[in-house]
DNA sequence: CACCGGTACGAAAGCGCTTACGAAAGCGCT
DNA sequence: AGCGCTTTCGTAAGCGCTTTCGTACCGGTG
């Protein structure tokens, strides 16, 4: 919108200076062949003036784009405005911006928002969030994702490996058997899992761990009751209110995210079931309201800030010939939701 | 970054469609001047193509930038993305692009952030939080934003009143009035108020309000306890620290925000001070996990996404004349967390 | 039938920047 | 002194779009 106005151009810049436009151009972009002098003294003129390049012009002229697109499942969810966070952190150390898109948990939206990503000609894109199982979204986001990049665009994605793109991956099924392991370790046996949708491969990841510690005991999760629900608070409250009508002797639930886990808490509050004293309840990211919970929930932590800033980091590195991968640590963190087994009346 | 490539140009929309490049431009811009059929051929054929046009030629240009500029104190605090939730909603429906910059809670950089927006013509600013009491702060974010107006900027502000422009105003007085009035209706006397930065307008207001109530009673502010701290859940922490040191015998604390509140309740749990049987414990602005904490907290309710929706819709109207200010709803939710005061033994 | 106002369209001029490309100047060498 | 090389800088050609201006054509009028 804003008319051209009186606006400060880099002519501007270049004629109190004393140099042409194609020398302040160079010297400001840092690119040799400008002799020290004369840049420090461009520099020092732009920086007096208070002159900031015209974005749309400089890219439009092919230089880079500074914008990084951040696409995520849910801008308002913590998990995800924790990563926005990181990201933002570095993006504001190099003087680049962010542009966050939210996908609203639909993988055709989510194409949609990095197609238009692409088309707007953003320099970096990261994609946050769950993969899909569903073969055909993933090739599809893999697909333009690819495309992009043999233009020399840069991308990252946070916790989804199957798009052939650097990423930063938590682990999510040495997670979910850490989660299984300390409840099964405090005696718990009729354990019920309060699992995202099924659509996404976070919630078969961390399932699976927990199958795995299941075996380790010689259980089968199949014997348990798992419902699948939103991966949300409302999902969570939801699926507590399905394993208590249907499996009143469970005495742990598992929350495949902090969201659910705070859901299931406000169910047993509403039912006046106390944790953990009658039940057990974990959760899974340690979002940071989770230590402000009461009770405290216990949880596996994810380092969600780092893991933006790691996908910044990874994105604006030269370009290597195969997708790197950073996997982030995880720490069961042990809080007051949950409590030895004990015998029930 | 991505190379030129063979991408999309409005002039291979236009061939196809048999019309110069100016009538395409034309047509998809719904500007009249072109008949309606080969309008609709155009726009057909862009639909096909799937023709998104580059952002950066059309701003060059002189087209208006189709970006939203969002400050906000801080990326990760609900309040804050609850808010963006709200902006971002909007500006999907309107095919714009949203950019988040997080000032930090620090007024200098915040201002720095607003200039870069503007230096880069965004189309559309919306800053977001509360204001700071010292005036030269908000004189040059005022002078800024209106510099940016009167060269055909689009700008809102949510929360803040000082700056000359749309905004969408929450009652905090009010709702400090409302806070106040509910816990002096529960027999409490020994009131003690965890306020954020005092430097902060918001926290100014919101002080007022619980003075008034208080005045109401013949009772005066200046009696009570007031430890200011940071506006976060670290900050509850440490004023509720002070407060359990230093008055012992107070009965109930108002959080002057929600985020503060959770650091209260966190310090109250630590040392082992029943909520609300010894305390009672009053936030301000219902962020979503409100509901969920334990107890549920008792707090006024603000429609932080309906107010970033609000100020996005503002900011999009026609220009007028003088400054428009919309005021938001507010309204106390009664939890959990507070109760009348009991005798102390 | 010449004339005029209006509408539908095309040609071309930028927007502010980056980046080939080329010119000029400095250097060491023969 | 003359050659080729490197370094430093200026000239000019776009990037893809919007928009001004001008032209062609329409129907209706005198």
């Amino acid at each position: 919108m804003p008319k051209p106005g009186p606006r400060l151009r880099l002519v501007d810049v270049a004629e109190r200076a004393g140099v042409s436009l194609a020398t302040a151009s160079r010297a400001l972009a840092g690119r040799d062949g400008v002799s020290e002098e004369v840049a420090s003294r461009v520099r020092q003129v732009s920086q007096e003036l208070g002159y900031v390049a015209n974005p749309y012009a400089r890219t439009l002229a092919g230089g880079a784009s500074s914008t990084v697109g951040l696409v995520v499942h849910q801008v308002d969810d913590p998990y995800f405005s924790e990563i926005a966070g990181g990201v933002i952190q570095i993006a504001d150390e190099r003087g680049l911006l962010v542009q966050i898109c939210h996908s609203g948990r639909d993988p055709g939206h989510e194409l949609r928002q990095i197609r238009h990503l692409i088309a707007q000609r953003v320099g970096i894109i990261i994609v946050a969030g769950s993969g899909y199982r569903d073969a055909r979204v993933e090739a599809d986001a893999k697909a333009a994702l690819s495309d992009y990049q043999r233009q020399g665009g840069r991308v990252a994605v946070i916790g989804r490996h199957s798009l052939g793109v650097d990423a930063v991956l938590p682990d999510n099924e040495a997670g979910g058997r850490v989660l299984a392991e300390h409840l099964l370790g405090l005696g718990h046996r009729r354990i019920a899992v309060a699992a995202g949708d099924e659509a996404l491969t976070t919630v078969a990841d961390r399932l699976a761990g927990v199958a795995a510690a299941l075996r380790g005991q010689g259980l089968d999760l199949a014997d348990l009751p798992v419902v699948h629900s939103a991966f949300t608070r409302e999902g969570g409250r939801a699926a507590a209110e399905r394993i208590l009508a249907e499996h009143p002797r469970t005495t742990a639930i598992i929350a495949l995210n902090d969201a659910m886990a705070m859901g299931v808490l406000s169910t047993l509050r509403a039912q006046r079931i106390a944790v953990p004293e009658r039940m057990s309840v974990v959760g899974f990211d340690d979002v940071s309201v989770a230590a402000d919970l009461a009770p405290g929930l216990t949880t596996v932590r994810l380092p969600m800030t780092d893991m933006g800033r790691m996908a910044l980091a990874m994105a604006l590195k030269p370009v290597s010939a195969r997708p790197r991968r950073r996997s982030t640590g995880h720490q069961l963190v042990v809080r007051d939701s949950t409590a030895p087994v004990t015998p029930r009346a």
